[in-house]
DNA sequence: TCTGGGGTCCTAGGACCC
DNA sequence: TCTGGGGTCCTAGGACCC
């Protein structure tokens, strides 16, 4: 049967949620920052239009918010993780066939549906709009390469309505010629820089390019990308998430750390953060890799790391606490104003299957009991159990100066209609 | 002054084996 | 001492994604 893929995509997604619970923002310029308030990660169509790039530091385009009035808003993550669920949640009643691509995006196996495509589009469209208030653009092709460019189109052209159909369709070459080649899904920055250099500017100049010339030049992925663009599926739909095989928890800090014990308690609540996570997926790590780092932005920059590996795979965070300290002993450096620390826990396997030591001197059953215990309480009643590690005053926690209400998931940030 | 966070996959090269 | 071919596994770094 032919492969069709539908991608739907939230549009500015999280300047959409602050959207959905703030209706007075409707059709004003909105942006959302990232962490620490840095850098533009979501923008509103105003926002756009008045020059606001993706990814630019705040400062950069502070004169642009203040003369427009643009309205700034800090990540909210609760609010934004649960809005995507309640979008997925939606799509998934359209087919069962569905891998979530990303917080804001979902491909759907359209395979066989005898319907008009782009009348389901529509409907599609319309149901989320309707149950969630999150709008979304439709693409649909024969491969995901293609239904991410239908996406794009259909995200640009005014006649679609938020829908668009490539699948056998007259304009695919066109669409294809109109799409210039950075925006290709698979290729980046590099690789443009490589096609350039070789004449080739758009989606279908690689799609024509020799086979042979884009595997020597780009290897087996950009080969890949140019058989989907023929119309040839090379990324099926993944519908089990595969198991993760790290996990990351680094955070900027609201304010540069000079002193090692507050160096310490910042990557110890990263390491215990690292932990539950760790634990909710079922797994435990038998290496962890620890970073510090001061700006990027200055010339004596220094970064450095150190990577440990548990005689015994563990998910315990006394052990996990305990290591990133000793790390952060052997990497911190007298003098310098440390911007930055993380935590990367490798080697993951399920927890059920760990290797035991034989000259293991914790006791695995307790620490394990213990671990369970404290997520359950914290799971329960909004994390109120600490680890003392983490600090009291924690100066260094990252700022959220502009965040709005955790509408959906905090009893006491509800919204209130008078 | 102010510059995000969390992932995956591929490749090349080294170590080691028969 | 030199000669050859074939293979696996691991790691670091590059490139890309949202």
């Amino acid at each position: 049967m032919k492969e069709v893929f539908a991608l739907i995509d939230c549009n500015n997604f999280y300047a959409s949620c602050e959207r959905v619970f703030n209706p007075k923002l409707e059709g004003k310029p909105v942006v959302v920052l990232s962490n620490n308030d840095g850098c533009v990660v979501a923008r509103s169509n105003e926002a756009k239009v008045l020059g606001i790039g993706m990814g630019v530091p705040a400062f950069e385009v502070k004169n642009i918010i203040e003369k427009n009035n643009v309205e700034v808003f800090s990540s909210n993550y609760a609010l934004y993780a649960d809005m995507s669920s309640r979008v997925m949640e939606t799509l998934s009643t359209f087919t069962p066939d569905i891998e979530i691509y990303s917080i804001d995006e979902a491909f759907l196996n359209l395979a066989g549906f005898s319907c008009c495509l782009t009348d389901y589009g529509l409907k599609i469209r319309k149901t989320v709009k309707k149950w969630t208030g999150v709008p979304v653009t439709v693409g649909m092709a024969g491969t995901k390469t293609l239904a991410k460019i239908a996406n794009r189109i259909a995200k640009k052209s005014n006649k679609a309505n938020g829908v668009v159909d490539l699948t056998d369709s007259a304009y695919l070459s066109r669409a294809l010629a109109e799409t210039e080649v950075a925006k290709v899904w698979g290729v980046g920055y590099m690789t443009v820089l490589k096609l350039k250099k070789a004449g080739i500017e758009t989606a279908l100049a690689l799609r024509d390019a020799d086979i042979s010339w884009i595997r020597q030049k780009l290897g087996v992925v950009g080969m890949r990308t140019v058989y989907e663009l023929r119309g040839i599926s090379c990324y099926p739909l993944e519908q089990n998430p595969s198991v993760k095989k790290s996990i990351t928890v680094s955070r900027s800090f609201g304010k540069p750390i000079e002193k090692i014990e507050e160096l310490k308690e910042a990557t110890a609540s990263y390491a215990s953060r690292a932990g539950e996570k760790l634990r909710q997926e079922g797994l435990a790590a038998s290496v962890m890799t620890v970073f510090i780092t001061t700006s990027r932005f200055i010339e004596s920059r220094y970064f450095n790391s150190h990577t440990v590996k548990f005689p015994a795979a563990t998910s315990d965070t006394i052990e996990l606490v305990h290591n990133a300290c000793c790390c952060i002993d052997r990497l911190y450096r007298k003098g310098c104003l440390f911007k930055k620390s993380g935590i990367i826990l490798s080697g993951l396997i399920s927890e059920k299957h760990i290797q035991k030591n034989l000259f293991d001197r914790v006791d695995r059953g307790k620490s394990c009991r213990l671990m369970q215990a404290v997520d359950a309480i914290n799971s329960r009643l909004d994390s109120p159990l600490r680890w003392a590690a983490d600090g009291l005053k924690q100066p260094w926690k990252v700022k959220f100066n502009k965040r709005s209400h955790r509408y959906t998931t905090h009893w006491d940030e509800l919204l209130e209609v008078s």
